[in-house]
RNA sequence: GCUCCCGUAGUUCAACGGAUAGAAUGUGGGCCUCCGAAGCCCAAGAUCCAAGUUCGAUUCUUGGCGGGAGCACCA
């Protein structure tokens, strides 16, 4: 059990007398007061006071009072106090037994703190990093891959098994698009050293645009895809060539995000296997051939009709979706199986869920939804070629922390500037892509971006960077104090101590209810408020320079404080740095 | 037309139906002879409108208004 659980456990003890047989009830209500001047833990009486006919206020009133007495009469270990505050009882923790309690759990467990064994195990697939090939890798995918990184690491911390997988469309309509205008435009081009991938989706802008204003070149394009399809020479050695090349950028982006997947399933892999999903589906008259077309009616659900292959024959998303669900289903036993995919998705996967329910599929699939990513003036479109590419923003933003570095340690050599330059932007990067809530859109603003202030990544690393300093000369002085024999002073007698050993506290409960939510958001903003909790604590309560007694007690709780921001940042993927 | 999401300080975000609606940023003021000022402290500043449910509504329901998204062979 966490020290936070045995408190809690210690207030339901005291309460269940009173209360009756609503144990359970009353875990949940407990609540923190919005002062810490009010109380540490509070227990509202409204429900309580409607069953016995009294005011909130009077059953407060008696609670407190009796709670006060029998705590005279057995003192217990963590609740020093009880006192109602209006319609509330609330309690507060002697911060000392605190202290012993969790930093004795926090050394102890360290890299497992806030990490948890679940009751029951289950194997949970994650979907996600799910891009084109032929197209660039831009701040929307971005956000795809943090989102369901961090929800993976979350629900590996809640005590489950995670089966990471992307899927990477590299077949279909826009692929041939593609080729089509390297053929037609480009032929005989070499493409610019390095980044082949951002030529390769250039093309793609420019193919599309030219396709709407001439539609005359879209039997081309079939063509070509019919050919891929057919496995003709010369066209399949391109899509393998340029495919490669995206493929390769892709990796790239990967490795330096940090994703690691157990499996990747290619479209190109399974088509063919939709293909005969979609022709039984004919014969068992779940799908109807209109218009030469295939599709399932879900009109009388208000899912409109779902089309699962064009009228010339070729696959669509849906196509292969069937077989990328029957795919999972066979390699892996799962009890939940996720995908993470913007909400503009929504409607279609209901669609596809329901179709597979049709075909007797008995699949655990969720959709998990979240906002896409906008620019100011509209949204982003391959298509249109107005996107943001995430390696352009990434570089822009290592530029700004560069210069911040610079500015600062001007005798540092390069490459530790390097490094350091990259280790902040990869934590401005991803706090600014996974502090909202998934059911907010984030208009992209370069500037919140490259900002290294406030509620940033690059603050909570700043708290790791002055944890290491305190540390470092922590182990120097340490023993020079103690033969001075400076006397005096007692541990954990400030509110500012006791606010950072509550917040390190919560953190195993932060952690659980991030997983159980899959909200990588609340995770986020705890460690903010830690981070700021554990500021305030820095500015008020010097560590070294306190008497003996108060200096070692103060030196654990920073490192305790060390861990935990290490370990929350882990789970964010965001790197840590001793300096900054 | 139908469906989904969102309307909270100037701006960007918080708030399992609960106490005085919190932060960040920006603005104004203060703090480096003392563990790192990428920091801390102080001040001003907000729940779109209307009904309903409730002891209690930013939160739930209904109806407006405003913004975004989706809706049969795009991905």
């Amino acid at each position: 059990m966490t020290t936070i659980e045995r408190v809690k456990s210690e207030i339901i003890r005291l309460l269940e007398d009173m209360v009756g047989r609503e144990i359970e009830l009353l875990r949940d209500q407990l609540t923190a007061p919005p002062s810490p001047t009010l109380g540490d833990f509070a227990f509202p009486c409204f429900p309580l006071a409607k069953v016995m006919g009294k005011s909130p206020r009077e059953v407060a009133d008696d609670i407190s009072g009796i709670l006060r007495h029998k705590l005279e009469d057995h003192p217990n270990r963590f609740i020093a106090d009880v006192r109602n505050v209006g319609p509330y009882v609330n309690f507060f923790v002697q911060a000392d037994v605190l202290a012993k309690e969790l930093l004795r759990e926090i050394e102890s467990t360290s890299k497992r703190f806030g990490t948890a064994v679940a009751k029951r195990k289950q194997s949970i697939m994650v979907e996600y990093g799910q891009p084109n090939t032929h197209k660039e890798f831009h701040i929307g995918h971005l956000r795809n891959v943090l989102v369901g990184q961090v929800i993976s690491n979350l629900i590996k911390a809640a005590g489950h098994r995670v089966i990471q997988v992307s899927y990477i469309n590299d077949k279909g309509a826009a692929v041939a698009k593609c080729l089509w205008a390297m053929e037609r435009f480009h032929r005989g081009q070499r493409p610019p050293a390095g980044n082949h991938s951002a030529y390769l989706g250039k093309i793609y802008a420019e193919a599309a645009q030219k396709l709407e204003k001439n539609p005359e070149g879209e039997a081309e394009v079939r063509s070509i895809a019919r050919k891929i399809a057919a496995g003709d020479r010369k066209w399949v050695a391109l899509w393998k060539k340029t495919r490669e090349w995206s493929l390769a950028d892709f990796r790239s982006v990967f490795n330096e995000l940090g994703a690691r997947f157990d499996v990747t399933y290619y479209e190109s892999e399974i088509e063919k296997k939709g293909q005969r999903i979609v022709n039984d589906l004919v014969r068992r008259g779940i799908a109807k051939i209109k218009d030469g077309a295939v599709m399932v009616d879900l009109t009388s659900e208000k899912l409109d009709e779902f089309v699962l292959r064009r009228k010339d024959g070729t696959s669509l998303y849906s196509t292969t979706d069937l077989a990328l669900a029957e795919r999972k289903a066979k390699d892996y036993r799962l009890d939940e199986s996720l995908i993470v995919v913007d909400v503009r998705q929504s409607f279609y996967f209901k669609q596809l869920f329901r179709t597979l329910e049709l075909a007797g599929y008995k699949q655990p699939l969720r959709h998990l939804a979240y906002e896409f990513v906008t620019l100011p003036e509209g949204s982003m479109s391959s298509r249109k070629g107005n996107i943001v590419s995430y390696q352009d923003f990434r570089d822009e933003v290592i530029g700004r922390a560069r210069e911040e570095t610079v500015s600062r340690h001007r005798d540092w050599p390069a490459r530790k500037l390097d490094a350091t330059a990259r280790a902040l932007a990869m934590a401005a990067i991803r706090y600014e892509m996974l502090h909202y809530d998934l059911d907010r859109p984030i208009v992209f603003d370069i500037s919140r971006a490259v900002s290294f202030e406030g509620a940033t990544g690059p603050y909570l690393q700043y708290t790791l960077a002055r944890v290491n300093g305190i540390m470092k000369k922590g182990k120097k002085k340490g023993r020079k104090g103690e033969e001075k024999g400076k006397k005096g002073g007692r541990a954990w007698e400030t509110g500012e101590e006791k606010r950072l050993l509550l917040a390190l506290a919560r953190y195993p409960e932060v952690v659980a209810s991030a997983a159980g939510d899959l909200r990588p958001s609340h995770l986020a903003q705890f460690l903010f408020e830690l981070a700021k909790t554990f500021s305030e604590f820095y500015e008020s309560a010097p560590v070294l320079s306190a008497p003996p007694a108060v200096r070692v007690s103060r030196l654990r709780l920073v490192r305790a404080m060390g861990v935990v921001m290490g370990n929350g940042l882990a789970l964010l993927g965001i790197p840590a740095v001793r300096e900054m």
